[in-house]
DNA sequence: TGTACATCAGTGAACGCGCGTTCACTGATGTAC
DNA sequence: TGTACATCAGTGAACGCGCGTTCACTGATGTAC
């Protein structure tokens, strides 16, 4: 009776902990087509993986442990998003530019897997969750803290200022979405003068040194 | 059989009316209290409320209406709350302050119905909402132009602006509170950070005097 | 002043549904002898 | 090389639960005459 639509062959002998890894996804799935963290049932994630509910007991001890690893996963990926590819650029301005646009690159593309990371207070009780958040909120600081020293912020605290920008940051990337019909300026607009204000970025050192004494700080 | 714990006198004939309100407060508190949209049953209202299931249909047609009944009280009391307070102020960077500093109060006291109306594509919908919305939008907007009229504000753009200020403010409403281990800098220097940031507030006309040519901006 | 009636503000029982969870089972595949 | 057995990766049927929704009803209160 529970007709299984997403036909699936038995995993080989031995090999039954794949399962597990085709579950997360199949909640996964589930959760970005259905736009609520509470239709990730066990039921319908048994039914996107193509297997019956029971079967899933054998990996996962039930509904809340599935949505654990869906969180957990979903904040890797969403630090390999930001921080992995930010790491890579050498510049710290680049880096802190690069960085933000991914941040916001990746909620715009699984609006609700960035939502289920950053609206409950869940997340950051599990480990890797806080590993994750740390290592995005390190990337932050430590781009700021490469713009002082390039001469490119005026920042004399750049994990208050990492910590303003990533709240507005969360705010860009989840407020607009929630407001659809509202007149939204251009995103990366926005995205860049929160982050020029908020990093306290200065014009690059040719600018400065012509405009001279006039520089300087609010 | 479905025992109703919260005993409650029928409305009297021509009162019928006041069931409705009732309701609406009935599921703002079954809101509050359990941290989930989802939770707001029509069933859950009804026992909240003191009434039985099928009472809520002379009233409501479902459960959606009852979530969006929600949705409109709750919003509408978050611009009132906003917007109503911060008017009678005077002085527009007070106004601003205080305008901000209720904004973030409200969610730190409600926080389920701030979520609910800024975590789902549905309120803006309703044109209740979108009307309260614009209310506290104009507030902000008006706050700065205001301080720019009287010199507080370097702002050449104040609809940009606010919008990036309100972004940033519900970055910290609502980020905070899903990662409470993070360990946050003092909320309120934060909020004062931003407003003056991202409103480009100056210093005050004596300070700017002093100081003469070495005000300017980023 | 009395009584029949209409209306109003709900109640109580029942339905079908999807859910989480349990239990006994099945059938293919590898292993011991 | 053949066969008995153990193990593995699941299935299928069943349960109790809360849900939304329907339906016929009840009992208090006002109104017409």
């Amino acid at each position: 009776m529970p007709s299984l639509p997403n036909e699936r062959p038995r995993n080989p002998r031995g090999q039954g902990e794949r399962l597990r890894e085709e579950l997360i996804a199949a909640a996964r799935r589930v959760l970005e087509r259905a736009g609520v963290e509470e239709a990730v049932t066990l039921r319908a994630t048994a039914r996107e993986a193509g297997v019956t509910a029971p079967a899933i007991y054998a990996h996962f001890e039930g509904r809340e442990q599935i949505v654990e690893a869906v969180i957990a996963t979903a904040f890797d990926e969403f630090a390999t998003a930001v921080a992995g590819d930010a790491r890579a650029i050498e510049d710290p301005l680049a880096r802190l530019r690069a960085g933000c646009r991914a941040y916001l690159r990746y909620g715009r593309d699984h609006p609700e897997s960035y939502r289920i990371l950053f609206s409950r207070p869940r997340p950051s009780a599990l480990p890797s969750v806080a590993a994750a958040a740390a290592d995005v909120f390190t990337t932050l600081v430590e781009a700021i803290a490469g713009c002082v020293r390039t001469g490119r912020s005026a920042s004399d605290d750049p994990r208050g200022d990492a910590t303003a920008l990533w709240v507005a940051l969360h705010g860009l990337t989840s407020l607009p979405p929630s407001h659809p019909r509202f007149p939204w300026p251009d995103e990366q607009q926005t995205l860049d003068s929160l982050v020029d204000r908020l990093a306290r970025i200065l014009p690059p050192q040719s600018d400065r040194s012509r405009r001279s004494s006039k520089s300087g700080g609010v």
